[in-house]
RNA sequence: GCCGAGGUAGCUCAGCUGGUUAGAGCGCAUGAUUCAUAAUCAUGAGGUCGGCGGUUCAAGCCCGCCUCUCGGUACCA
């Protein structure tokens, strides 16, 4: 394996648009700081990069929403997040953040080498523009009526009600977000990065050169290459971001793709002058953590713009996780169903360690997993109470009582005691190993073993009761215990910081260092230690109660909100009203789209006709329930080509507030043709 | 539909290029113990390794089909 002189980490930017959650710290932040600090123990020559992403049209959107400006927005999370993570023990050598001027230069400076490398290329296209504004809109500024479940208040990109992704010109009835206006199509320029002319390198780089890299990581790479890569657009009409540093660009910046993880570079700067040390150099290893959402940005499409660019070398590794979910549930932040850090330091206070605890002892390496608050409890009180803070403090409690707290004289040694003392040894050797190859949860394990070898040493040598009979054997006894304790102060310090340094101020120990872990020697004969305290807190049943209430509510207040009915839409006129022909007609027969999840192919006898229809509505009916079936259908709709199918009408559906599809059909059964108006 | 990841004890997960009676932690049961925040230590119960079929002397691991979960992608008049 290659040898690096340095390594670089950095941890995906969190977008400042919210506070952080136990997801982001599960995937990203707490394996990534173990990391680091493990390496930095080590006396690695290790930099930890993070900073908040500032720019993006959703930004702009709740700055409109709240009537402040998108920097208002970016400064208020930005300082959220930041002493968050700084509380809770990330310890970043930079945090900064895309809205700042060294970020502004290096993008700039970025996208204008690859622009006059010539490694863009340039597209007119046709897109929304708001006359009024004087602006072009992007897909989020615009909302329309959803052309699948017909609720207004869809987004250009997505509809929000049923959670179909759009294009803005699938929008009925679009609007501008920001005058209200009726947007008109314009013609625009922007700048692509042929992802395409770089396949073939990617396709080398990662499937020949990295299969070490995680099985989830390497198979994505891998369907995302087999689809075949598309030039993907770097620019975007809009005010907020960087702008694209060419002559005639006005009104256009980057695109915050593009712009972020040149973040990572940027704030390696503001660090340091030295930076090129870190980014340009191949005896610099660089390493993204990040969460699987990332994956295609961190191996495909930010190694092709820093292969574009020519000067920089390439992740080693990208050593993603999967998702976190909450009590069952997937995590949002729309839905507030969310433990947010910021709230956890308040309600747990000095209990970093806690979670740093649960979510690297159940960090989604491998799959999504599921934090509950019950196995938070059970967590801290049955395996941090018990097995670490429980033999720190009978080690401690032990020698206070037979030495005065001064470290015991080491004997003759049995062979259990050598033994024991090996195993130290062996078990650094496996939490090393487990950390070297990103396993976290391994490690964490491993670590937690020296405590339950120091408990099984303990139990089995029985000092309170050689203390009578065999006195002289004690002190061998106790000096092992104590030696099995400092180690634990070093080897846990990676994972669990806080409790570790108060562990070594207990012992009166100085800074970890790693070169110590193993040494059965660390505290001499005659060190005296201080008095112990406990390190960790039983948890009770009402903290732990208080919690679930909170989340109850919040799940209470998400189904009041789905519960209320969408306003209604502007008013028509009934001439308007009256062009469309909906009639009641019988479905006649029905099967599956070849290839599809979503579709039926219906032949409804309308009364007029025999015709056929295409319905997306396959996921809540199975075609042989439906046949014989009376449904409103619109007729007179024009006629559209799916799949290679005619479909001639349209039926209406009525949409529960769960998403669950019914037939809106006559209450008893009418003459297939009868109109309904 | 297609692509990717996953489905192993009640829970959370290990299981290397296929090789003896499938492992760990937590939980549970029983016993021991009291230095310790009733914490600890020992022993034990508990699994047709998602299902069916195949290859092999031998399959949790390889192949085929099916099924469920998560993600991506297509599609929704």
């Amino acid at each position: 394996m290659k040898q690096f002189k340095r390594t670089l980490v950095t941890t995906a930017l969190p977008y400042a648009n919210g506070p952080v959650h136990i997801g982001h710290l599960a995937g990203v932040y707490v394996p990534a700081d173990i990391y680091v600090r493990y390496l930095r123990l080590k006396g690695k020559d290790v930099l930890l990069i993070g900073g908040s992403d500032e720019h993006g049209v959703p930004i702009t959107l709740k700055a409109r929403k709240e009537g402040i400006t998108p920097q208002d927005v970016v400064d208020k999370y930005h300082r959220i997040i930041e002493d968050s993570f700084r509380d809770f023990g990330i310890s970043f050598d930079v945090y900064s953040r895309t809205s700042r001027k060294i970020h502004y230069e290096t993008a700039s400076q970025f996208f204008r080498t690859l622009y006059d490398k010539g490694e863009f290329i340039e597209k007119e296209s046709e897109q929304y523009y708001d006359d009024e504004a004087k602006q072009f809109l992007a897909d989020r500024y615009i909302t329309g009526t959803c052309p699948h479940c017909g609720k207004d208040g869809a987004y250009g990109d997505q509809c929000e009600s049923c959670g179909t992704s759009l294009n803005a010109t699938d929008l009925i009835n679009p609007k501008s977000t920001i005058s209200g206006s009726t947007p008109v199509m314009k013609s625009t320029k922007h700048w692509y990065l042929p992802l395409d002319k770089h396949e073939p390198f990617l396709r080398q780089w990662i499937l020949e050169g990295h299969k070490e890299w995680k099985s989830n990581v390497y198979g994505q790479c891998k369907s995302w290459l087999d689809l075949g890569l598309q030039p993907r657009a770097v620019s975007r009409d809009l005010d907020w971001g960087v702008p694209v540093p060419v002559d005639g660009a006005d009104g256009k910046v980057l695109y915050v793709w593009f712009d972020a993880p040149i973040g990572y570079i940027s704030a390696t700067r503001e660090l340091t002058p030295d930076w090129e040390k870190y980014w340009k150099d191949d005896e610099c290893r660089l390493l993204h953590f990040i969460g699987k959402d990332n994956i295609v940005f961190h191996c495909i499409v930010f190694p092709a713009m820093l292969k574009a660019e020519g000067s920089y070398i390439l992740p080693e590794n990208v050593p993603a996780n999967e998702f976190l979910n909450l009590e069952g549930d997937k995590i949002s932040t729309s839905r507030n169903w969310a433990v947010w850090l910021h709230e956890y330091l308040i309600d747990f206070k000095d209990k970093q360690d806690v979670l740093r605890y649960v979510l690297t002892a159940n960090a989604p390496e491998t799959k999504d997993n599921d934090f509950t608050w019950k196995d938070f409890q059970a967590r801290n009180n049955n395996e941090l109470v018990a097995i670490y803070g429980n033999f720190v403090n009978r080690s401690m409690v032990l020698t206070q009582k037979y030495y005065d707290g001064k470290v015991p004289a080491l004997g003759t040694l049995t062979d259990f005691d050598k033994e024991t003392l090996d195993s130290i040894g062996a078990i650094v050797k496996s939490t090393e190993e487990a950390l070297e190859n990103f396993k976290f949860r391994e490690a964490i394990k491993e670590a937690m073993n020296l405590a339950r070898l120091g408990n099984k040493y303990l139990a089995d040598t029985e000092p309170w009761k050689l203390i009578k009979t065999d006195p002289d054997r004690v002190p061998t006894i106790m000096n092992i215990a104590l030696q099995i304790t400092a180690n634990l102060a070093i080897l846990t310090e990676p994972f669990l910081p806080f409790s570790a340094q108060k562990l070594r101020n207990m012992l009166n120990m100085g800074e970890a260092n790693w070169k110590l872990c193993g040494n059965k020697e660390i505290l001499m004969t005659g060190h005296t230690i201080n008095e112990p305290s406990l390190l960790f807190d039983k948890i009770e049943d009402d903290a732990i109660q208080i919690q679930l209430n909170r989340l109850e509510q919040t799940k209470l207040a998400n189904q009041a909100e789905t519960k209320t009915a969408a306003p209604a839409k502007a008013n028509v006129s009934y001439d308007e009203f009256s062009t469309m022909d909906i009639r009641i007609g019988t479905i006649l027969e029905a099967e599956k789209v070849a290839k599809t999840k979503k579709l039926l192919k219906l032949k409804i006898d309308t009364g007029i006709d025999q015709r056929t229809v295409v319905s997306g509505i396959a996921e809540y009916f199975q075609p042989e329930e439906i046949i014989g079936q009376q449904v409103s259908i619109l007729v007179n709709l024009a006629p559209r080509n799916i799949k290679g199918i005619d479909s001639q009408g349209m039926i209406l559906m009525a949409e529960d507030a769960d998403g669950k599809l019914v037939f809106v059909t006559p209450s008893s059964k009418v003459k297939n043709g009868s109109e309904v108006k």
